[in-house]
DNA sequence: CTTTTTTAGTTAGCCGCCTAACTATCTGCT
DNA sequence: AGCAGATAGTTAGGCGGCTAACTAAAAAAG
């Protein structure tokens, strides 16, 4: 799970509070900041609960289910599968990437997937730098068994919330994360202006 | 950061895709699921580049904010300031229930603070097992000095959604949460039923 | 009053994440 | 051809999570 903090989030007169002594302090921003970290940190660690009884990290489940795509597009007899991403097998690059992490964190994550034989490195014939990271038939199998009740966790997690409300969720995020990238992405003007 | 994975969400119709494969996958709970870890992750990170700025990680930030919460408390008038948390000087094992983190991290924060100079432990009188973990003055400025900035930054975050779409992705959110709750404090029932 | 159980905190060791430094290979420039 | 620079992957070392095992002290049970 991420870290994060906070099991109690603060009541919202704590935050008119704050505003007061600092100026900066948005409550309804620092209410829904705080939420939003909560919430997700929540639902990460009950799907990870559920991966950890099948003894498997959220990192390492993230780099099987990567190059699962993969493979279901090479194995298929291809048709509509097609459009949802370009596919092949993949490089700890390329994995990395996708998954973003670091190339030394996805050498340390397939590291510990062929020590446990999901996974095998072979070495790419047309350039001896790269190598090609392919699921065994373990961890097809593997992953078939595991996901159905990955599934099942996130339709309960979302249970509560109608199709609209669902739509209304991802159209936020989408928004938050927008003004996210445009921070990373600009990261000199922090000190003042709004 | 979390770790988290997935740089780029999968389109609606691969999920419409794996739905045929997996009756149990459902779409839209899937993709607010995954857009929720995305957006956290993404808020997440955004922050931490900026407490990393001044060489504090998140995990000790959180101490230090549950910390100063409690000196506020001590060092004010009094008044109006009381209803938010019952408050004083904090132990380990509070500093870790109120943060969600296990003892022994606690014990692993606390002791970078300490080598860092940002908080001191004394023993308690009445309990010789307890400690009492209190702020140094260059603590408190050191907070006083990071907040500004950190505020600035939620705000920024929050800034495309008004202050109604804020209030309804805190109540989305908080659903989410109760429905995490329920899952995590009923593990049994997890291979069946809806 | 002694023994047992509970509680506070630490230690040890694993994992996943990071950055920085390194090796090996390929690419491009002259 | 030959060397500079880019690129793929690994290694080394640090941090912040975790569990499990341990010490010391207090509380409960007898």
């Amino acid at each position: 799970m991420p870290l994060l903090l906070l099991k109690d989030l603060p009541r919202y007169e704590c935050l008119l509070e704050g505003a007061k002594v600092f100026p900066e302090l948005d409550p309804s921003a620092c209410e829904a900041y705080l939420h939003l970290l909560r919430a997700g940190d929540e639902v990460f660690s009950v799907t990870e609960r559920n991966l950890a009884e099948h003894t498997i990290s959220q990192g390492r489940f993230g780099v099987l289910m990567l190059l699962w795509n993969s493979t279901q597009r090479r194995t298929n007899t291809g048709a509509a599968v097609e459009p949802c991403r370009p596919a092949g097998p993949r490089t700890p690059a390329e994995l990395a990437d996708a998954a973003g992490v670091t190339r030394a964190t996805m050498t340390g994550l397939i590291d510990t997937l062929e020590r446990d034989g999901l996974v095998r490195r072979e070495p790419d014939p047309d350039d001896r730098r790269m190598m090609s990271v392919r699921l065994t038939p373990k961890a097809e199998d593997f992953v078939a068994a595991l996901l159905p009740a990955h599934f099942r966790i996130m339709a309960r997690l979302m249970a509560p919330l109608s199709e609209t409300e669902r739509k209304t969720l991802v159209s936020l995020l989408t928004k938050i994360l927008q003004s996210a990238n445009e921070l990373t992405s600009t990261p000199p003007a922090l000190s003042a202006s709004s």
